[in-house]
DNA sequence: TTGTAGGCGTTATCAC
DNA sequence: GTGATAACGCCTACAA
């Protein structure tokens, strides 16, 4: 399979000309007679020639290319800071490999690893650690990222906003520590006086959650909760599904609010109430990072605000 | 902010060995002296050394990199899509270079255009015109295309299906010439002699549409329509939230096919019945083209067979 | 208009 | 263990 490719070189020696003159043709260069340029594209044609990009990237310095690694491409949440990637990318003429480590922290590793020597710089939703190398790093979406959301701020927006609904017995589904947002929760449900404890945080079985499965158990500990705060919509969705199953009324037996505001939240009856993140800002303001990486300037932490997007399930 | 990148050479003048030397250190070969590495790559990191991949993949035959061309990454269809691809190409070994034409048939000219220079092979969900170069190519989703749905098959298991309901009436909301499926649909429905000519086929205002608006209008001319297949599940979800809106009962007043299989239809209330595509297989299978192309083994076209998905909404 | 020389940054090969 | 030297495929000069 691998017979080694064509070169500029064989192009030449079967047009009889130099190689030079073959660079000429394909580049589409003045200095050339029209009649041997066409003869030259003609065999590369036959020959089925195709420029290293290799060799091209060495000599005149190539495409700015970043890696950009997610967690899962399928979940709703990605697709969005992607195309914002994607679209920051595009207008300085950079290219995006994309890689997905599936939730899987050894795949994740391994990804890194491979577009090490691939990319220029790496923009990184990772769940492990940063890896030691001197790769131009900007890791996004998590505590203490360069890209950051402020979850805080976030909680305290749903909450507020459940408690002038009339809520009290509020409910968390939560990722698993060290993922969730459990302490923002019951420090600020502790703050506004909230009757609950460490007992209505509900962890869900993984990073990739089942959020019906996991409002049931919310459910068995605590009856008469109200109101329910999830960390991302996905969870939501599946717990607000789970409600309306049980028969609940939405919002009136129990409210439900999400974290990312994800478009599949309309499609839910009713609509679900979340705390929405600019997601394609957040891929936008990954770019704008990078590029600062490579010029050498020290990236600064960037903190996004969240907005609080009330449907008709709270 | 072009300072020419560090080299092996300015590593090994500032450690005082030679490029090779250095070269053994970064690429962990053996026989050096460990005192030397340990040195050399001190020296490397201080001056923020990073290996040229183009340099590598020159002397090296580098990794394989396909480029993805999709139409829009927040369309809910394309990220199964992606993940096959990815999933697929990350088996191989290879890097996938993601770019969107965001429908408009003139960035993806360009996207062409640059994916050409920058990937061994290209996988694109095209609108346009295939791009004429040698440029190994995989055309994905279209009439024609190297990998392709079975449409004619698709809607035949929607009428089939609508018709054992007893749907007589059955609307159509399609795509706009040349993307639609119109013909399939309208010759079929005269086969099983339903009561339908070419004005119960909406065509959405463009390919990114709004079912909603598609309905309606639909409804206008023909108030009496009892069921709707949609060119696909995202006009569908609008279509039917549109009718629930007007009041309608679904399925009972009006029913709703889709087509893709999104797993957003499971959202809706009903749930979109659907005429599922493997979106993910399409990506991997597309994979595969792009293996035989590279061997140089010509493409032999592929077409997926669909899968009705009955659910509550017919 | 065309061909020849040199170099891009890296790795492989072979001396030392 | 280490260092010259020669590729890899291409492009930019400059010479013919």
């Amino acid at each position: 399979m691998e017979k080694r490719q064509v070169t500029l070189k064989d192009v030449a020696r079967a047009a009889g000309v130099s190689h030079q003159t073959v660079s000429r043709a394909i580049n589409d260069k003045g200095e050339i007679d029209p009649e041997t340029r066409r003869r030259v594209l003609e065999v590369a044609r036959e020959l089925r020639y195709r420029p290293s990009r290799f060799a091209r990237g060495l000599v005149s310095s190539g495409t700015i290319t970043v890696g950009l690694l997610v967690r899962e491409v399928v979940n709703p949440f990605f697709p969005e800071l992607i195309a914002g990637v994607l679209a920051a990318a595009d207008e300085r003429g950079w290219q995006v490999v994309v890689a997905s480590s599936e939730n899987d922290e050894r795949r994740e590793a391994a990804a890194v690893r491979s577009l090490a020597n691939q990319v220029d710089v790496l923009i990184g939703y990772l769940m492990g650690p940063a890896p030691e190398d001197g790769l131009p790093l900007v890791v996004i979406g998590r505590e203490g990222a360069d890209i950051d959301v402020d979850a805080e701020g976030g909680v305290r927006q749903a909450l507020d906003h459940l408690i002038d609904r009339g809520h009290r017995r509020i409910g968390m589904l939560d990722l698993p520590s060290p993922w969730g947002r459990r302490e923002p929760f019951l420090e600020y449900a502790r703050e506004r006086t909230l009757p609950i404890d460490a007992g209505w945080v509900i962890d869900t079985e993984s990073v990739d959650p089942d959020g019906g499965t996991a409002f049931e158990r919310l459910r068995a500990v605590h009856p008469d909760v109200t109101a329910v705060l999830a960390y991302n919509d996905v969870i939501a969705v599946g717990a607000q599904r789970a409600a309306r199953r049980l028969g609940l009324r939405v919002p009136e037996d129990c409210a439900f609010v999400g974290f990312d505001g994800l478009t599949i939240g309309d499609l839910l009856e009713p609509p679900l109430t979340s705390v929405a993140i600019d997601k394609r800002r957040m891929g936008e303001l990954a770019v704008e990072q990078a590029e600062r990486l490579l010029a050498g300037t020290p990236a600064d932490r960037i903190i996004l605000e969240t907005t609080l997007e009330v449907k008709g399930s709270s």
